[in-house]
RNA sequence: GGGCGUUUAGCUCAGCUGGUUCAGAGCAUCUGCCUUACAAGCAGAGGGUCGGCGGUUCGAAUCCGUCAACGCCCACCA
């Protein structure tokens, strides 16, 4: 058969891809064997595949049929989130395109939208994992808001709150003005900011000129005529030039002053103590508030005098609730001042900041405005600022949760990997908040709440069942499911989320079912840490508390993808390749192997399109591996001992290697384990075992070594497939007898175990392929071309003595790969030849007249230069009485030993010198 | 403000509980080869004293301290 030279991915991958689908390979059932279980991080269902999936997928794909070559039952379940916020969002933008408001729209009606865009966009994602290779099993492709899964939310949630856990009230939550639902505090990202910090006078409501409080050493400051020192330990009064005394209050928030409910000032402050008892005047809108006192107050920080707006102000809020203040909110939920701000109803809160500054400058309320650094919390999702807002929401007690989830991972049942995490998971779990899980969108598991029409509500799985409750809660038999209200909220997209691995298979609605059973606890989490919140840790306490076991054995998280100049990956640098754009490039196969060469576990990936390059050299280096293979002519001639040998060489190779990558695996080094595979390829099998076994050009081989050299193939085809599917299928297809149906996924692996008698096979061979390099290297410095037959001599004390290439075997072999044709044993080495030393044994290839006299001394002066060097050291080391009083016996024995060595070779080098000399 | 991590060849990274000539790998570079599987290839070579300083030890890339740079996470100083 005629075989291209050059290997071409793409009909290759689409054509076995299409045939694992239909013979349904990587389908699943619950049997005998051990399962195997991954569910995958659901990606935005209205997503489209970028290079952080890419990475991600691919770990899963590898870990995956990694374990179904292993024999095991793998099952990868896919799936999509219905991400609420996001998808709501992009619906809304949508709609306006076309002129639709969201509130010209009915909940049905918008609901209908949403579906449709669903509908349309839904589910790309997944078409582009298969050209990817992911062996997913699509029949299980599940939604977080599919029927099965809506069902288990509201299962949950109703439960919950019948245990006590879910509670819904009034409190202080992230609010997002433009989106206008509440967050939850992970869903806030906070930016460093450079903003200003205003000083505004708080007048005293006394009359002018009072020095009520005021002490005789007071420092008093007019109109910003002295520096303020924060840190003075006497009491600073500021007058303005008509005799009044006013406060002076720093604020980044001006626009909030008109829900000033109080000024807080530390009781310890000896600047402030003035103040005490007193009232002051809120600035523009002239309400006379108390000054309170409270330690939270930082004395050092601006004045020492808080503004407390209890509805826009986490701190203010609790200040608020300690002094029952009242929370007068100004804002609308859509950031515009409200009525009851008074002024400026209807600006833009940032509109408004500008402006209430310019009016109080302007009206001498204004002391100072310097420029300051903060922090301000933007919505995750929308990207503006959020505003802290008081809210009735619904929330889940955590403390329960966390205590379930903090133990496994501390102990290590429940394994991180890279294990820093565990440091992360530990610290928000010992200082976890509640979940506030409503949030303000129609587009998620509506809440099933559903309110009286006398107030007060049920909570309930199903209409029906709410009005039983409702008439057993009201002792009123007549009311209906018209004369309730479902609650108009939709739950936080990762309160289904957190029900993945135990939902997928059914575990809620159905618990205790088979599948349930069988697949769970899944095996491994394949995530990025930026969500080891948001779901990682949310899962493993729905895991214990609806499983009562953890929801996976392993979490391994992968880094951020970034160029190859270490900058984020983003839509505006333009600096993100579209996978599929590689993929047509450089094949599936390729870039799965470019991603993996790039990816230690843990760190940041630093994506270079020059390793899927790499890759695709790789699948071409394989292709044209089989291509000489299978182009040999068979015929029924002896076996040369050479070849059996070298057989038995790579077989141990094979085994040493295998063991080597599952260590590997079992680490989830998954770079290494690929460099490990591709070495073995390329270096072991490709560069040194077909060059030993091949015939001469256009002579047959033997039926022996082809038949082993085929299962070779074979064997290294099932360590390469889980890296790079495609073309392991492809070859294997010509190296097995397949029936249809058949494949090489499903072909487990088994490699025996090293033996010890191996090993010395194994040492044998690294001794020939060293001197087999000697002889290159000196053909390479003295240009003489690799079809040029050398001879070789071998410098013994004792022309009898033992050598590796006595063995007839080996001797063939090196013969061969060096070009030589004899070996001769020598005491003393011809003259000129060249020499290199293997072990404590010298090697000399005799030139002739090409020998470089002068440079072959120098070269052994050089090195004997080097060794007693070497030398020296291990002598200082071995007359130092502590160390060979202190170091253990195998160490100082193995210095001698390295003394001995390093003498030998001195003076053989120092007689070839001598030699050299001579003539 | 607290915590964590990183710093080893031009680049990306391995080097576990200190001691196999331990200073490694891949890529890149240089030299020579279109050798009859593969130039997406083959053969050969050069390149770092392990961020700085100090300490422990017979012995440190490896352990301790400290400084520096970079990165990440958490936190209610307005």
């Amino acid at each position: 058969m005629e075989l291209a030279s050059k290997y071409n991915p793409t009909d290759v991958e689409a054509k076995w891809y299409q045939y694992w689908l239909d013979h349904k390979l990587f389908s699943s059932k619950p049997d005998g064997r051990e399962p195997y279980t991954v569910v995958i991080p659901p990606p935005n269902v209205t997503g489209v595949l970028h290079m952080g999936h890419v990475l991600n997928e691919t770990i899963q794909d590898i870990l995956v049929r990694h374990a179904r070559m292993q024999g095991k039952n793998a099952c990868w379940v896919p799936g999509t989130d219905h991400a609420s916020i996001a998808t709501e969002a992009k619906v809304i933008k949508r709609l306006a395109e076309q002129g639709i408001q969201k509130s010209d729209l009915t909940r049905e009606e918008f609901l209908k939208h949403a579906w449709a865009w669903t509908d349309e966009h839904g589910g790309i994602i997944l078409k582009q994992l298969r050209k990817l290779g992911c062996s997913c099993d699509w029949d299980r492709t599940a939604f977080t808001m599919d029927e099965s899964r809506s069902k288990s939310v509201i299962k949950v949630f109703v439960d919950l709150y019948n245990k006590g856990l879910i509670y819904r009230g009034v409190r202080m939550v992230n609010w997002d003005p433009e989106r206008q639902t509440a967050l939850s505090d992970e869903e806030v990202i906070y930016h460093d900011e450079h903003s200003k910090l205003f000083y505004m006078k708080y007048y005293v409501d006394e009359p002018s000129g009072s020095t009520d409080g005021e002490e005789p050493n007071a420092i008093v400051i007019c109109n910003n005529d002295k520096e303020f020192d924060p840190t003075v330990k006497q009491q600073v009064i500021h007058r303005d030039p008509q005799g009044r005394r006013y406060a002076v209050v720093a604020t980044t928030r001006p626009e909030t002053i008109m829900g000033d409910v109080a000024v807080c000032i530390n009781p310890n402050d000896p600047k402030n103590t003035w103040l005490k008892g007193k009232k002051v005047i809120v600035p523009m809108v002239n309400r006379v508030v108390p000054i309170i006192q409270d330690e939270y107050v930082e004395i050092e920080f601006g004045t020492g005098c808080l503004k407390v707006t209890p509805a826009h102000d986490v701190n203010d809020y609790m200040l608020g609730e300690k002094y029952n203040l009242e929370a007068i909110d100004v804002f609308n939920p859509d950031g515009t001042l409200s009525e009851a701000a008074g002024l400026y109803i209807g600006m833009d809160r940032f509109d408004c900041r500008m402006q209430i500054t310019t009016d109080m400058e302007a009206a001498g309320l204004l002391e100072k405005q310097e420029d300051y650094d903060n922090k301000v919390g933007y919505s995750e999702r929308t990207n503006v600022p959020i505003e802290p807002r008081l809210s009735m929401q619904w929330f889940l007690k955590m403390k329960h949760f966390a205590d379930m989830a903090l133990p496994p991972v501390m102990n290590d049942e429940l394994k991180f990997y890279p294990a820093k995490y565990k440091n992360t998971y530990r610290n928000w779990l010992e200082n976890i908040k509640d979940w506030c899980i409503s949030r303000q969108l129609w587009w998620g598991h509506r809440i099933p709440a559903y309110y009286l029409p006398s107030g007060g509500y049920v909570v309930a799985e199903n209409i029906e069942e709410a009005v039983k409750l409702a008439q057993e809660k009201t002792g009123d038999s007549s009311l209906t499911a018209s004369d309730l209200r479902q609650d108009e909220d939709a739950l936080d997209t990762w309160f289904s989320s957190w029900l993945w691995p135990i939902s997928l298979f059914d575990g809620i609605n159905n618990p205790g079912n088979e599948e349930i059973k069988y697949y769970y606890p899944t095996n491994d989490l394949v995530t990025g840490p930026d969500i080891i919140f948001f779901w990682v840790a949310r899962m493993i306490m729905a895991g214990y508390e609806y499983m009562g076991d953890m929801p996976f054995k392993n979490v391994y998280f992968t880094g951020i993808v970034r160029d190859k100049l270490g900058r984020k990956m983003s839509k505006s640098l333009g600096n993100s390749p579209d996978p599929l754009d590689l993929i047509e490039r450089f094949g599936a196969d390729g870039v799965r192997m470019g991603m993996m060469l790039s990816a230690p576990a843990g760190n940041d990936i630093l994506f270079d399109e020059a390793l899927c390059q790499q890759g695709a050299a790789f699948c071409n280096k394989i292709w044209n591996a089989f291509r000489l293979v299978s182009g040999w002519e068979v015929a029924d001639i002896e076996q040369p001992i050479s070849n059996k040998k070298t057989i038995a060489w790579f077989n141990a190779v094979i085994k040493e290697t295998n063991a080597e990558i599952e260590d590997l695996f079992s680490k989830y080094r998954l770079s290494e384990a690929l460099m490990a595979a591709f070495k073995l390829f390329t270096d072991e099998f490709s560069g040194w075992y077909l060059e030993m076994i091949k015939p001469a050009y256009q002579a047959p081989i033997d039926k022996e070594t082809l038949k082993a050299t085929l299962s070779f193939f074979e064997l290294l085809m099932k360590i390469i497939h889980p890296f790079m599917p495609f073309i392991s299928e492809e070859l294997w297809q010509h190296l097995a007898e397949r029936k249809d149906g058949e494949s090489i996924m499903v072909n487990p692996l088994t490699v025996e175990t090293l033996q010890e008698e191996e090993k010395d096979l194994l040492e044998q061979y690294k001794i020939a392929k060293q001197i087999i390099s000697g002889v290159r290297a000196v053909r390479s410095s003295k240009n003489i071309a690799q079809k040029e037959t050398m001879t070789m001599e071998v410098v013994l004390d004792n022309p009898e003595e033992r050598n590796i290439t006595r063995c007839p075997a080996l001797g063939a072999t090196i013969k061969k790969m060096a070009n030589l044709s004899e070996i001769n044993y020598v005491s003393q080495k011809g003259d000129g030849s060249a020499s290199f030393m293997v072990g404590t044994t010298e090697y000399a290839v005799p030139l002739g007249n090409l020998i470089d006299t002068a440079a072959e001394i120098e070269k052994a002066e050089t090195e004997i230069k080097r060794l007693e060097g070497f030398l020296a050291g291990i002598m200082k080391k071995l007359s130092n009485e502590k160390f060979t009083a202190h170091a253990p016996a195998q160490v100082v024995e193995l210095e001698r030993k390295k003394k001995a060595d390093a003498e030998s070779k001195i003076a053989s080098l120092k007689e070839s010198v001598a030699a050299l000399k001579n003539n």
